[in-house]
DNA sequence: CAGTATCCAGAGGGATACTG
DNA sequence: CAGTATCCCTCTGGATACTG
């Protein structure tokens, strides 16, 4: 170990800025709020990072840098929407400079299952999907 | 069978509004274009009218009367695009008034397994979630 | 019935600059 | 290093009205 390092995944210091609360405009014609959890996963980068951190702790910048087109604004809502969701913890090692480590909790790790499962389905079929979208569009406009 | 039905899945009379086409902003850091496919999974409505199909073909309003809260317009513009990936298919019978089926293509029904897998997470996980927001968001504003 | 067209509000998300 | 704060713009998606 480093130094002291403060386990919390709730709140260290910072305020929060706004948290959107994502605003669900209740469709109760499902389930519950399976959307909910839709929502999360469905956005554009948590899938990604929830990827990121499948094998190992990752630092802020470390996950910036691997994500590749993500900016530190983003990074930073995704990972605390993440947290908040109870999927990643976040580690504050109080060093100079500081260091914070995110990991996935057992929750954000069983997600992984599912994830991964989706994650085949697109590779495997999105051959598929890109012919049937030339095909759909070529017989559009000529 | 009521009529000739015209199976066509790529176009029948209906020149296109624009189609968005997604705009995908290029961030090959991950595989191929596997958040093309997310994108089409995460949006709003896709999920759940793939769910909806997934025992029989359903006429538009039924689809639109059964997922309450989505918009005509909504509703049309998700029917569109799952038709351009090749999940499903538009059946239109020329009948007076108008009959119009849809249907999951076996591309369609393959992805009702990754997604009922992460539905199933969503439904057994929402409690679990739900307790990490509220422990969250209390610690932030009491 | 099954759409299309138009308008419009708000959320999502990128770029940049600043801070402890 | 790890954020926070602002600005701003695009895309999503809802409401409404009209058509074959």
């Amino acid at each position: 170990m480093t130094g002291a390092s403060v386990q919390e995944g709730k709140n260290s210091s910072h305020s929060q800025p706004d948290l959107p609360a994502q605003s669900l405009p209740a469709h109760p014609g499902e389930c519950g709020g399976i959307s909910e959890v839709l929502a999360r996963v469905g956005d554009k980068w948590s899938v990604l990072v929830v990827m990121m951190l499948r094998d190992e702790p990752r630092r802020f910048n470390a996950l910036k840098r691997s994500i590749d087109g993500i900016s530190q604004h983003m990074l930073t809502l995704t990972l605390r929407g993440l947290e908040r969701d109870g999927l990643v913890t976040r580690t504050v090692f109080p060093t100079t400079p500081p260091r914070v480590d995110y990991a996935l909790t057992p929750l954000g790790h069983s997600l992984r299952g599912p994830v991964e499962a989706l994650g085949r389905w697109a590779m495997e079929n999105q051959p598929a999907i890109r012919a049937a979208r030339q095909a759909y569009d070529g017989h559009l406009e000529p």
